[in-house]
DNA sequence: CACAATAAGTGAATGGCTTTCACTAAAGAA
DNA sequence: TTCTTTAGTGAAAGCCATTCACTTATTGTG
């Protein structure tokens, strides 16, 4: 008659074994080992039943957003306090899609859904106020930010289908004659895509906002 | 004893009641109005049962490139034969945002697979033939049109998140005290989004094709 | 023309998913 | 100590995509 020390694992647990933070850090994870997310198998890694997430967590959107949350904290946050503009777009184009490109998988779901989580919104808020200090209308800031965001989250998607974004079949080269031609001159000569959209906001951005 | 005119619905049909193009229109019409695709949902809208669509197509993703092919077949082709770079461009980029603009809720499907679709293939190309003809460098014609597929589809997504990208809580205002009021300001002094890209984009596209 | 092969639907089943809810047991407050 | 709240469990409901044996019509072949 021995006590019973299987764990019987109903109840309340005598340590948590779930929190928000790890379920956002866990669900990143996954999202960049199996480029997708499941609850009955984010449940699994964490050794919990899918039905303790409830408990912390509203549902499936929130456990992405605690994702985003993860990866905000893992990406290194750039020094901005330069007066430069150039500079500020430069870096803050990078470290957004030096993020983005760890975890392409979660990016048509970040897309969905608007930022809420405090670690992200501090970190845009430290773009903004580079932005400002580089000396940015304000009213342009917002639709710059926007600008970077999107061009940081296509570039990163980009890379995801990887190859190429057209898929001509062999069969087909000569009904699509100029798109292969493309295709096959930038394979000759390949352009470095993420320095190339880098001038190219660059050069815009600062036309657009020199202008204003 | 009447013959079983009931129509028993069941073996091949006089008249086929499926097509690869019925399915893309009614597809896209569904993502339209119920911003999401299942497949028992749109078997209902066609009048048949959710195995029939496997007689036409291999699955779900191809039911949504069927949904692309013929949202290029709505989207109206401009007019590209000038020369002009720039305009060559504002004519691209308003061209793909507005046949996004269509469907947001496709996107971020549309976002992680490669073009397949013959229409597609052919608009793409039309694009290629045109930047060629405005005097862009063959290596750049592709990340070109990169650059302004993904900027058309960052703002159409922006738009679809509608008001905002970030979401904040009233009284996490002082939290972000630069985010909100960049916010702030954007609200009182609107900015055209779509125009802001347009300018962006032409400024650096024009810098960086320029210099190469 | 007979008749085999193929094509287009159906119906039922499988296995995945998210979410809910009544439950249990521990922790924390009064 | 007792009561309430908290963090887990387990079972179930209701979606979803996909498969497969089946039926009936059409098409191709000798």
């Amino acid at each position: 008659m021995q006590t019973p020390s299987k764990t019987s694992q109903l109840g309340r647990p005598r340590t948590p074994r779930l929190s928000r933070k790890a379920i956002g850090r866990a669900a990143l994870e996954m999202f960049q080992e199996e480029e997708s997310l499941s609850i009955p198998r984010l449940a699994e890694r964490l050794g919990v039943r899918q039905s303790s997430f409830y408990k912390h967590v509203t549902g499936r959107q929130e456990i992405v957003e605690l994702a985003r949350g993860a990866l905000v904290e893992r990406a290194p946050m750039p020094e901005l306090k330069t007066g430069n503009l150039d500079e500020v777009i430069r870096l803050t184009f990078d470290a957004l899609r030096k993020a983005y490109s760890l975890v392409p998988a979660l990016l048509p779901l970040l897309l969905t859904q608007p930022v809420s989580h405090p670690a992200a919104l501090e970190l845009y808020d430290r773009f903004v106020e580079a932005f400002e200090f580089a000396g940015t209308p304000k009213h342009l800031v917002i639709p710059t930010l926007e600008t970077l965001d999107s061009a940081a989250i296509g570039a990163s998607l980009d890379a995801m289908t990887m190859e190429s974004a057209w898929s001509i079949a062999d069969e087909e080269q000569d009904t699509y004659p100029h798109l292969f031609a493309a295709q096959k001159a930038v394979a000759e000569h390949p352009v470095d895509r993420f320095a190339f959209l880098a001038d190219v906001l660059s050069a815009g951005l600062r036309a657009a906002i020199g202008d204003a």
